[in-house]
DNA sequence: CTCCGCTTTGGAAGCGTTTCCGGAGGTCCA
DNA sequence: TGGACCTCCGGAAACGCTTCCAAAGCGGAG
């Protein structure tokens, strides 16, 4: 039983490999001016004693926390969790921990912005699919912990999303060219920031679209209802409940659209013969419930993220933000109305 | 500008407080054997510079990391995020950070249970529905490091999860009931650890529901595939293709009940007149997909886990694990048989 | 041949806590 | 009244690293 194992420190690799701890440090960090046989000596010499830096003595003498946070509204929700999972993947590659932070109200949010950057735990915060206002902004540049959203329309900071409009042109924009003129909108609101429009952009596609078509804008079409599969549900029953129900119905998000799906369903309609129903995400079961949907690369989000995060962390300048492609995929849950 | 607010340490509060850092220390590290009056005149004095200990001195001194690391094999399957998600949500309310560590297949396993030890990064680890082999427990033990595991089948530690073979019966027993007798079983296994069958206790309920009932066990009903809705989907076609196809079909969980849904749906099959459908797991969407299925308490069991590291921290002993139950969901995917 | 400047290395001063050790004062009982 | 013991507090030594400052060695320009 090799007791020493715990104990071993920089000044015993150092000690080994015949240098200064300075010299030690210098290698260990893959920092210039070490000459190339040194450097591969205390590389040796950590490999042999299984050695690796103390995060803590490191971080408390100037160097870096090799730590990330990640700031999510849902953990349990597809769309973060796949983002998460790319984003972890690129920055454990990089050697970085991630830390996961679940901030839910604006209260929380509060809190945790006021509280993090209080002795530093990270170097980095990506912020999935909230706002960041700017004192907390600056708050955080202050302290040296850089920023970067991602999955969210947050503008003002380095960012990576999907341009929620188009995004939502393409679903209407579908429904349109089918022929539909009287398309029905769930949109949703987060629970937890009611104040604030999950997806503003697919709003705004939906009344761009149909004003664009020359078709107009009937305000009882639109629906809006927290996040989630039974609201969806909801939603398209009082869609049904009209006088004169739509033709096919544009839901801000997958999971809401199975909800709709679902009440049709009950109803009796048959999609997409009586009515058309298409989401946005392209989530995992879109496919096996043949839904039409828009389909946007989320762990490849997740992944830019973290990229984005990496160079930031290396000092270069990251451009303001990368908007990544959307795409309509056609399935069986979309087709030209049965009736004019 | 404050510009003092990042540089106020320990000795700052101590002076305020007029005590000596070793007193300042005790103070806010409720130790005993400090007067309370001087205890409440050191806490004053830290809320007012609103000082914040630097939890890297604090560890390097030995302290504790207030870390925990929850390792997963796949971070954006609805399990495991919605174990996640409980599991943060105690741990953050104790004021412990989560380390997010994403680990695939076997390799992936092996480096990370080599390389996280080496210089504490963490209290406690959380391994969620992965096993863990005695070197590996070995080396965390020796490290100080506690561990959970969760979700899984691990017998031999601290571990919370439901009964497999208990949930399974519920399952097959419920398709018993109903008068099946030639019923199919679409069992997976996780494709990162081919070699270990991910629940194998709900492959044995399968076999002794059905033998419990006298009903002979036809190899070709069961049909094993990697995790996901479309290999669901193909299990599904290759069930239907048998020269007497089953009347029932019970999937290892929702996801892949999903996909044999839809394979049924695109054979002209109605469900559940000419064919029931059970799943486990309880998935949110299993709900506006209409399945019936064996729900388990996910975000709880995450809970539970979360709990089990606080009480393993705090010195604590845990009793062996926790078994939380199940309940069958009866919906509209299972009926009798249409006929004998 | 000397001086300048560059690369490479070592010494040592922190970084901000925790905790061991010991001392001061007070209480309680014989 | 004199220990024995306990509570409360301060001094100072770690903890393990990074980095500033200097010094040593060496090549080439003048």
């Amino acid at each position: 039983m090799p007791a020493s194992s715990s104990k071993i420190n920089m000044a015993d690799v150092a000690r080994r490999a015949g240098v200064s701890m300075a010299t030690a440090s210098r290698a260990l960090a893959n920092h210039p001016h070490v000459a190339a046989a040194t450097r591969a000596r205390v590389l040796a010499a950590a490999e042999a004693l299984s050695y690796v830096v103390s995060p803590e003595a490191s971080r408390l003498a100037g160097g870096a926390t090799d730590r990330v946070g990640v700031v999510v509204p849902h953990i349990s929700r597809w769309f973060f969790a796949a983002m998460l999972d790319g984003l972890e993947s690129v920055l454990r590659d990089a050697d970085l921990d991630v830390l996961l932070y679940h901030v839910g109200d604006a209260t929380d949010r509060h809190n945790f912005f006021r509280r993090l950057p209080a002795r530093r735990k990270v170097d980095a915060l990506v912020v999935l699919g909230m706002p960041v206002d700017d004192p907390e902004r600056e708050r955080l540049e202050l302290m040296g912990v850089h920023i970067v959203a991602a999955g969210g329309q947050i503008e003002r900071y380095p960012c990576v999303s999907i341009d929620d409009l188009a995004a939502g042109r393409q679903a209407v924009d579908h429904l349109v060219f089918l022929g539909h003129r009287r398309i029905g909108m769930i949109a949703t609101l987060d629970p937890a920031q009611p104040d604030w429009p999950a997806t503003p952009g697919r709003g705004r596609a939906y009344h761009a679209a149909l004003t664009d078509a020359g078709i107009p804008i009937d305000p009882a079409l639109t629906v809006t209802v927290p996040w989630g599969g039974v609201n969806g549900a909801d939603a398209m029953s009082r869609l049904l409940s009209l006088r004169e129900p739509p033709t096919a119905v544009y839901a801000h998000s997958d999971e809401v659209a199975f909800g709709a799906v679902r009440t049709l369903r009950r109803a009796g309609l048959r999609i997409p013969e009586d009515i058309s129903v298409v989401g946005i995400d392209d989530h995992p079961l879109a496919e096996l419930a043949d839904l039409t949907t828009v389909a946007q690369p989320v762990r490849r989000q997740g992944e830019l993220a973290g990229r984005m995060v990496l160079s930031l962390l290396s000092g270069e300048a990251t451009g303001d933000g990368i908007t990544v492609p959307t795409r309509l995929v056609i399935r069986g849950s979309t087709a030209p109305p049965s009736r004019g």
